[in-house]
DNA sequence: CTAGATTTTCAGTAATTACTGAAAATTCAA
DNA sequence: TTGAATTTTCAGTAATTACTGAAAATCTAG
């Protein structure tokens, strides 16, 4: 590796956390090299910093492009393709988050709801279906409010998620105003 | 396998979900399985339900112990260890979160605020680092608001989820409240 | 076209991770 | 205590996944 310390911190590490995360370590490397790099690399740049073979490094670009995450360029004057990454680490978090809802949530969703349709014979499988309603309903619904967090604007999601908990007094406030706004209807209700 | 078909497909599936984020196959299985369960189970039951070697039953469920989503009980008149899942589904979720948030997420903070500290000698370095300074306030960003949202009363998120992208009418609402609060002041900012 | 440059594929091998059975350790009723 | 029941550990092996070099395929300037 002749990467400096700094990089190569930052490159090892991504390596191991994409292994806990289910991507090979070689493919965290790469994404973590192209990440901080100033400029687009090519395969044979890749391959000579992380040292590895140029097989893999093919290989590993490969699966970034299945991902989504690389941007694909050429030099003038070149005949080899640069590899980089996004620019804008949002855009970059947000394609990661698509390509696994497609991959996996999706799925277990079709999934859940195929099994929802099974008529229970037992009172087990009455039970395991009622479960996988459960989880079914968590995972829906915590992908419905993800994917409509992500067509917010950058800056009012930004604004959003500033807000942290305060969000509440935004509820509380909205509350509070079709109470009055509700007149005589309101009153009574808890 | 002596599962219902309804349990098996779940538990088949939950192993693959599993292999994908890093959780190996067998843990995944066993904790689909105590997730359908009526009853707790012990690990005899388990490695008979699922044909694995009691061993390889006891390293899964240690695993799942460490990762805090299992409840341990003890039934009467019987030695041996009973295990579940959480009735809660959130909970469940909130744990799993937690967990990872201490194991990949703070590790990769203070490596990221590591690597800010550090003076870069080339031009390379400077944006490199920089590029970790994008990566680090996107992390810290979103890991911050998620746990304010983990601190809400679970009905409030539900309301708040339920929302989805309406809640930006509450924010809009609010600043027109503000500008005209505002009066004079507000007047003329864009 | 063609030949050099570049990328991809893939069979073989290396490395890692998962799983097992047997033995050790622990627990607890008597 | 003791010993039967239960759980855990761990060395050995099996299965899976990752990586490589060589060869095939693709691309493009001339």
């Amino acid at each position: 590796m002749n990467l400096s310390p700094l990089a190569q911190d930052f490159v090892l590490h991504f390596g191991e956390m994409g292994s806990r995360w289910g991507i090979n370590r070689t493919v965290g490397q790469i994404y973590a090299l192209l990440f901080v790099s100033q400029r687009p690399m090519n395969a044979d740049e890749i391959a000579e910093s992380l040292a590895f073979s140029r097989s893999n490094v093919s290989m590993g670009l490969k699966e970034l492009e299945s991902w989504r995450l690389t941007k694909l360029q050429h030099l003038p004057n070149d005949r080899r393709e640069y590899f980089s990454a996004p620019d804008d680490v949002w855009a970059i978090f947000r394609t990661l988050a698509e390509e696994r809802r497609k991959r996996e949530i999706d799925p277990t969703l079709s999934m859940l709801r195929g099994a929802m349709l099974v008529t229970p014979g037992t009172d087990a499988d009455r039970h395991a279906q009622a479960r996988m309603k459960q989880m079914h309903d968590l995972i829906e619904m915590a992908t419905m409010w993800f994917s409509d967090m992500q067509r917010l604007e950058p800056a009012t999601l930004k604004q959003l998620m500033g807000m942290g908990a305060t969000v509440t007094k935004l509820l509380e406030m909205k509350d509070k105003l079709k109470i009055v706004a509700g007149g005589k209807k309101a009153r009574g209700l808890k």
